[in-house]
DNA sequence: TGTACATCAGTGAACGCGCGTTCACTGATGTAC
DNA sequence: TGTACATCAGTGAACGCGCGTTCACTGATGTAC
């Protein structure tokens, strides 16, 4: 979560009061915050203005609305999701298949808020939203690749991703949802994940 | 959702203005109708009282707050969610997982924002909502009836679980947020969901 | 090099809104006698 | 059978709040001359 952690986005030109520099970059850098420390309740126009440090009219000059910078939020968010599926570095596709996995479930349990921002009812239309589209569908894209790796028959590939697919998104929501045990620890929880994709993928790949 | 269908819910003694007779059910009652047709953003307890043709502090009557009539709302789409999965009379095991799969994920169609509230960060907590926990406890309890009725191993049986109810709540939700294409028609979309749990099934039963 | 000025990203006060919740109250009901 | 009264589910006005958005404005910046 690069923009996140990085101190300088906060306020590039901290000198000067007026003329921020990248303000921009600024307010989805706290809307990120706000998100991790205190969940989408608090993610309010005004508190992301506030929390950057910036009176609650000057995100207009960068953002139309508040739905604007909602989505500018998510596409950071995909980018990194995009970069932690990408994370792993499995030899054979099928152990790609299941880091990705786990790579997928693990984003969204560090990231509750952010990941239900992101795939979440408030943004489902894409299309006022191009660049939040194109990263979301880089992210996709990245799944999509991994799966066709991992098995021969092209015409197979549609479905075989949205089984492979709703799996591990399912996986995903009903752990942060706390519907799903997610075990003790970190690492029990993997296994479990672990377990669950290598049970699915079994059944992936062979045609109907 | 006979709740709501039955008009003698709305007001059940029309003749006296005060004194509703069951202001509890048709509360809830016209909660499910806000939530059905002009989704979850509306869903307030104004609007719901109004909706129920009475003043905003009558529920305080009824329930503690807002957090306890939507507990209400939610434990009442259980049963029907409850009903829904157990409608289809499948002969064979592996049958029953598949329609079930099918009524799981029309259910969610169909009650998009129901949906969303029954498995949702607001209620993710069930502890203060007892009902809201033994409804949803019982739906699901339906899911693993089915999944433990169709294979042996009871070993197996909680990890079975996990990657079955993870694949089809996952189908249900990125459908619902427009993330897998829904096909045409609803024919088309139950083809699609058949066979994915067709693919997904015949990994689920093996050891591992 | 110094000054006038256009640009534009900020300010901060104000708008109207709908929200959850509270409060003192009141009308209808059922029961005791 | 008729009346007094306790109960309690309703009313409706009011509370304070935070929200998204607007508006006239102003301070800093960079450029032209």
């Amino acid at each position: 979560m690069t923009v996140v952690t990085n101190p300088s986005l906060r306020r590039r030109k901290p000198e000067s009061a007026y003329h921020h520099g990248d303000l921009r970059r600024c307010l989805v850098a706290a809307g990120f915050d706000l998100l991790e420390k205190h969940g989408a309740a608090s993610l309010s126009l005004r508190q992301v203005a506030q929390s950057a440090g910036v009176s609650p009219a000057a995100p207009y000059a960068h953002f139309a609305d508040k739905t604007a910078l909602l989505a500018a939020i998510a596409a950071e968010g995909f980018v990194a999701f995009k970069a932690a599926l990408e994370a792993g570095k499995a030899k054979t596709p099928a152990a790609r298949l299941e880091a990705m996995a786990l790579a997928y479930v693990s984003f969204a349990r560090r990231h509750p808020a952010l990941f239900r921002l992101m795939f979440g009812p408030e943004l489902a239309d894409l299309s006022p939203h191009p660049e939040l589209r194109e990263k979301a569908v880089a992210s996709f894209a990245v799944l999509q690749e991994a799966i066709a790796a991992s098995q021969g028959r092209a015409s197979d590939r549609e479905a075989v991703m949205t089984a492979a697919w709703s799996f591990v998104h399912g996986l995903a929501v009903l752990m942060l949802d706390g519907r799903i045990a997610q075990g003790a620890d970190e690492r029990e929880a993997a296994r479990r994940v672990k377990e669950a994709a290598r049970r699915i993928s079994r059944g992936l790949h062979r045609p109907t």
